[in-house]
RNA sequence: GUGGGAUUAGCUCAGUUGGUUAGAGCACUGGUUUGUGGUGCCGGGGGUCGCGGGUUCGAAUCCCGUAUCUCACCCCA
């Protein structure tokens, strides 16, 4: 037999449901704040994700689905969204017309990694990006979306935030870790000395106890950020405040993605295991610039569906919908008649098989049908149906024809 | 990529120190004497015990390998 990959799903209902409910929700709220439906290629240019991404990243550095294609490119499938928006908008030149941009987007990502629940090799992401916004109000308004979805699917969360400096202060900062980190080099863990080449900032967050001590005395970037950055900072915590939603400032969050900058949030969700993240995002002001597009402030968050997917509060299904059944072989031609007709407005579930009266009811009852039409011998030698309300419990035998 | 646990019917799981034709509940399906369901009663189908080797007179049970899931690390959505 022929099973799925390692670490790719596939998804039937009721999970399917979910997820469509998800989509659903996640779309309506996005257009409420003005965003606009995008779709982009799931396979892009491998130079396009080393670019944005960075390779020293743990996404471009080894969980890449990368592969020479026919045409001899070196292509790859999108291990996250925002690359594949961003060459977009800027292919588009929407940089150079200017204004305001803003898109939501929804899809499969593709990372190689060793799967856990909450941690698969294809998964989907509901994702946000908006550019042209410098301010950071824009970010809060990022901020209350998501609360928006999470609160309409009825979701727990809990929201962290950090801010990552910019061009004129993050270099400086980097350096000053940089050189700290030299000075303790031999009692840092080895994964921390790779770091230190690599990515510093992810240091911080080490879970290494040991480090940890170290690093209590180290530089911290709250205390580095330039004035610009900092009074940014303080406004979105001022306006979070403002909109009553609870946040924490958690210094050692640091985005995997090299491209973040100023803004950075994720939300947190305790009851889905160790891969917690349901959300995350933040500013990346440079990136346009780095993909060779005109310099434009842009934000923007990625949702992990299948995260929240368990944690998803459905509404209670409800009965609806027809069942129509005939009790002999006769009636087969007119309770197919009677589904087309009724099909241009309801849904029907039809019993091709003859059956008695009881069974036809037991039948509607599995289905969830909310009416249980049934044509007998009676029905049909008076050309009427028999119709049940089963929630109501009220019966009725009409004419076919205005069934 | 590192370390631990799991894998028996469609699902959730029993399976006694290795010993006859491997069980239960739910689900599915048929009937319940011939027109009133979701909640009665009776019956039925369905398992190469993840896969491949090995030990043994005999393996679901012991050993080795492998695949997948899962937990922690790592990483991130």
């Amino acid at each position: 037999m022929i099973q799925s990959l390692r670490g790719m799903n596939d998804m039937f209902a009721p999970d399917a449901e979910r997820f469509e409910y998800f989509i659903e929700t996640a779309t309506t709220i996005a257009k409420r704040y003005g965003f606009t439906y995008f779709e982009a290629p799931l396979l892009e240019e491998t130079a396009l994700f080393k670019r944005s991404v960075g390779e020293s990243s743990d996404i471009v550095g080894k969980e890449m689905y990368q592969f020479i294609d026919k045409g001899e490119n070196d292509v790859c499938l999108r291990p996250e969204g925002t690359a594949g928006v961003v060459r977009a908008f800027i292919q588009k030149k929407l940089d150079k017309q200017g204004g305001i941009h803003r898109f939501f987007y929804h899809g499969p990502m593709f990372r190689y990694e060793r799967p856990q629940k909450g941690r698969l090799r294809e998964f989907h992401q509901f994702g946000i990006e908006s550019f042209g916004v410098a301010s950071v109000v824009e970010d809060v308004s990022l901020i209350m979306m998501l609360v928006d979805i999470l609160d309409a699917l009825g979701i727990g969360y809990k929201l962290e935030i950090n801010s990552l400096g910019d061009q004129n202060c993050m270099p400086e900062y980097r350096t000053k870790l940089v050189s700290f980190l030299d000075c303790h080099d031999d009692k840092i863990c080895a994964d921390c000395q790779r770091r230190k080449a690599t990515n510093p900032i992810r240091v911080l967050d080490c879970k290494n106890g040991d480090c940890q001590l170290i690093y209590a005395e180290a530089p911290k970037l709250m205390q580095n950020l330039c004035e610009g950055c900092e009074s940014d900072f303080t406004l979105l915590k001022e306006l979070l405040d403002e909109s009553q939603i609870a946040y924490e400032v958690n210094t050692h969050l640091v985005r995997g993605l090299d491209y973040y900058s100023k803004t950075a949030f994720e939300f947190v969700s305790d009851e889905i295991g160790s891969q917690s993240a349901i959300a995350g995002g933040g500013r990346y002001d440079r990136l346009v610039e780095f993909l060779d597009g005109k310099e434009t402030p842009a934000v923007g968050f990625a949702i992990g569906i299948e995260r929240l997917l368990e944690l998803i509060k459905m509404p209670e299904p409800k009965r609806n919908g027809y069942y129509i059944g005939t009790m002999d072989e006769e009636g087969l031609p007119l309770i197919m008649k009677a589904a087309q007709a009724k099909r241009k407005s309801d849904k029907v579930i039809v019993e091709y098989k003859s059956k008695n009266f009881k069974n036809h009811l037991k039948g509607a009852d599995k289905v969830n049908a909310r009416y249980c039409a049934i044509i007998g011998e009676n029905e049909r030698n008076d050309g009427t149906i028999w119709v049940k309300d089963l929630e109501v419990k009220t019966e009725e035998t009409i004419p076919l024809n205005s069934f």
